[in-house]
RNA sequence: GCUGCCGUGGCUCAGGGGUAGAGCACCCCCUUGGUAAGGGGGAGGUCGGGAGUUCGAAUCUCCCCGGCAGCACCA
């Protein structure tokens, strides 16, 4: 090709439609958009050049194919409208805010934040007033233009005027890269780009959320800027529509329906651990019913281990080592009782409340001497768990420090991983569905930089998974690095309602700690070896995957997991003698129902219990008891059903029973 | 743990230097009403905890605790 030099030689630029044009030489995006026609260069925003994206404003210098970005191309556009538009909120903090340092200001889900140093960080009311300059920034439609820098100078421009962030990340850039430096008008910023032509084209879509603290680099180590997040879309509507999603997602907040439900409520005397209420006890049984029949059906013997274990197995399994500061520890003796002396002498031997099953499990499995004919053995538990979570972590049921895991280990020949992998991944998939959530993603977490183990075996275990999921024609995708320092491992993201993925699934596999607690079996040639041990839960966590489920449901759980099915209540006192008996029917073939025989008008109590989330409400009146009928209005309807009672008992239990029972 | 905001009856929230308000829920009475709030009356809190400023603090200041939003963490 052409020297590119060579400002004289033409250049050819291919449009999307496969249609060429011709240019004298150098051409910007502007005068292709315009040389297309004026309704196009009103609406570009950028140029696709040989697949990236480009300014307008920037010379393309060869031939190429090209594409003219309009606010159409949802992903680019918006891409390229939120990072301007955290350029413009940047401008309008530093007008606004002398001395204030830019950082960094990316685009993310939704949106943009950008970071901030400053003494003072900012507060909610200040988001008013930069969210205001910056649609007067708009309104100036200030051209934006790409300046390449020399490296030198742009360190020592930001730093004299004081960026000396900006001036550490261009001195951290690799030698190789261009140095860009974005001018806004009269405000400069280092960018890689690209942008806007001019703020203009930003619009008014956008909408400063809220304020944070974030740590410079992302290193808790190192100093705290101040945060701003925001929010920028094509239009006003998409705007609105997002605004509206965060509403409908806030009204699903399962700490909000957990409370109005009265299922569980958390309090600061035992901060991160729940305390269940009869209503949410009742999902949590059912819950635990059907995975404890689903892992019965699947060859798992459940068992249980204690709570409290001698910080010499911690030493052993390696956690006490690593992982200590994550634990609750105990110390075995006796408090003393006497006042003004410290109650804990210091001195003591200390166990602590496991953080994990693993170790115990090993435990049962070294009673007595495994044959390879016992292998595989698969052992399941409820396993109650203590982690000392940072406070700030906790939330909700989402990240507690008491939790109870449906966990698993399978011991078994390393000929063995591939296979019990399959049926586990199948078991997932079928719970994943009759739970109501038939959509998960998985990824493969590969050997990490520090791990235990020779490669030879890393190799074999990552095959071992991989087959396991290609076998089931289960789509996935790598997480390079992502392994635990045992072992390889798969991780199940599923999909909720509304868009969102929650990592619940995990298997394991591990060479590690078979070895540190010296788990044998004897094989066919009488001498001893070492089982694998396959990690393997769910749910993860019953508390969080509870959690999951009501915003899911936004609370309407079906069926067989609300803790009342149905509630039985008469139109008057007339009918009472009725929904007694309609309520022990329903009882009798095994419901969990209620009856409310309250004098309130029909009306007050169909709000009431759709409040509740009570999935079957059953009125009677004298019309029903007269024809041994019942009405049914089911929750999310306007309209009832009226059924005869056997009829109508008959299919609310049967639609009330348990997936597989 | 870090930054910011918040902490008022069971719930949701108003108030804001002179010793607490509303709606819902609760209790009582009236109402017997056909599918999302019938009416009246009553009881209930000393304003997260502690210290300070003040004649006087729920209201101002400081410390602590907790909650929320992020960050960091998540074996």
């Amino acid at each position: 090709m052409s020297d590119n030099n060579s400002a004289q030689n033409p250049v050819n630029l291919r449009l999307p439609d496969g249609s060429v044009r011709t240019f004298d030489g150098p051409v910007t995006g502007t005068t292709l958009a315009s040389d297309i026609g004026p309704g196009l260069l009103k609406a570009a925003l950028a140029i696709r050049v040989n697949g990236d994206v480009w300014d307008l404003s920037r010379e393309i210098i060869a031939d190429a194919d090209v594409a003219i970005i309009t606010k159409n191309d949802e992903e680019e556009a918006l891409d390229i409208l939120r990072h301007d538009c955290a350029h413009v909120m940047a401008e309008a903090v530093q007008e606004l805010f002398p001395g204030t340092q830019v950082t960094i200001g990316p685009n993310i889900e939704d949106g943009f934040f950008y970071d901030f140093a400053r003494d003072k960080p900012f507060t909610e009311e200040d988001l008013a007033v930069i969210e205001a300059r910056m649609h007067e920034i708009v309104k100036r439609n200030e051209d934006i233009t790409r300046e390449e820098w020399d490296r030198d100078e742009a360190i020592k421009h930001f730093a004299s005027i004081g960026e000396k962030y900006k001036a550490e990340i261009i001195r951290d850039l690799p030698e190789s890269d261009t140095i860009t430096v974005y001018r806004q008008g009269e405000w400069k910023d280092l960018c890689r780009g690209p942008h806007l032509p001019s703020t203009g084209k930003l619009g008014d879509a956008f909408k400063l959320m809220k304020v944070a603290g974030a740590y410079w680099r992302g290193d808790s180590k190192n100093e705290m800027l101040t945060r701003i997040y925001g929010t920028c879309w094509r239009d006003k509507k998409e705007l609105r529509a997002y605004l509206h999603r965060l509403e409908e997602a806030a009204k699903r907040d399962h700490r909000k329906l957990g409370k109005e439900m009265g299922l569980f409520h958390l309090q600061e005397e035992a901060q991160g651990s729940v305390f269940w209420h009869p209503q949410g006890y009742k999902v949590w049984l059912e819950l635990e019913k059907y995975i404890r029949g689903r892992l019965g059906d699947s060859g798992y013997s459940e068992i249980k281990t204690p709570q409290l274990l001698d910080s010499k197995l911690w030493e052993q399994s390696g956690h006490w080592s690593k992982f200590r500061e994550n634990m609750f520890v105990v110390p075995d003796e006796t408090p003393n009782t006497e006042e003004d002396a410290p109650v804990i002498s210091g001195t003591a031997k200390l166990m602590a409340l496991k953080p994990m099953n693993c170790p115990a499990h090993v435990q049962v499995f070294k009673q007595g001497i495994k044959s390879y004919r016992d292998l595989p053995i698969r052992f399941a538990e409820f396993g109650c768990c203590h982690r000392n979570e940072a406070h700030g972590a906790l939330h909700g049921l989402m990240r507690v420090r008491q939790m109870t895991q449906d966990d698993g280990h399978i011991f078994c020949r390393e000929d063995q991983v591939t296979e019990e992998s399959v049926a586990f991944c199948e078991l997932l998939a079928s719970v994943y569905s009759d739970l109501g959530f038939p959509e998960f993603k998985v990824l493969l977490a590969t050997r990490p930089d520090v791990r235990a183990g020779t490669d030879e075996i890393w190799d074999k275990a990552e095959a071992a998974l991989e087959q396991a999921l290609r076998s089931r024609g289960i789509d996935f995708e790598y997480a390079p690095g992502e392994g635990a320092f045992y072992g390889p491992k798969l991780e199940f993201h599923l999909s909720d309602a509304i868009g969102r993925t929650w990592q619940c699934g995990t298997l394991q596999t591990d060479f590690v700690l078979p070895e540190r607690l010296d788990a044998t079996y004897v094989g066919e040639d009488g001498t001893k070896y070492r089982p694998v041990m396959l990690h393997r839960a769910i749910l993860g966590t019953l508390e969080r995957f509870l959690g999951i489920m009501i915003e899911h449901y936004a609370g309407r759980l079906p069926l067989w997991l609300a803790p009342t099915q149905a509630v039985v209540t008469p139109i008057t006192s007339d009918a009472d003698d009725y929904a007694i008996r309609v309520h022990a029917a329903l009882e009798a073939a095994g419901m969990r129902a209620s009856l409310d025989l309250r004098n309130e008008k029909i009306n007050y109590k169909v709000r009431e219990h759709s409040h509740a989330k009570v999935p079957a409400i059953v009125v009677v009146g004298q019309r029903e008891a007269e024809n041994e009928q019942v009405s049914i209005r089911r929750i999310g309807s306007k309209d009832q059903t009226v059924l005869g009672l056997s009829e109508a008992i008959s299919a609310l239990s049967k639609e009330g029973r348990m997936p597989g029972a």
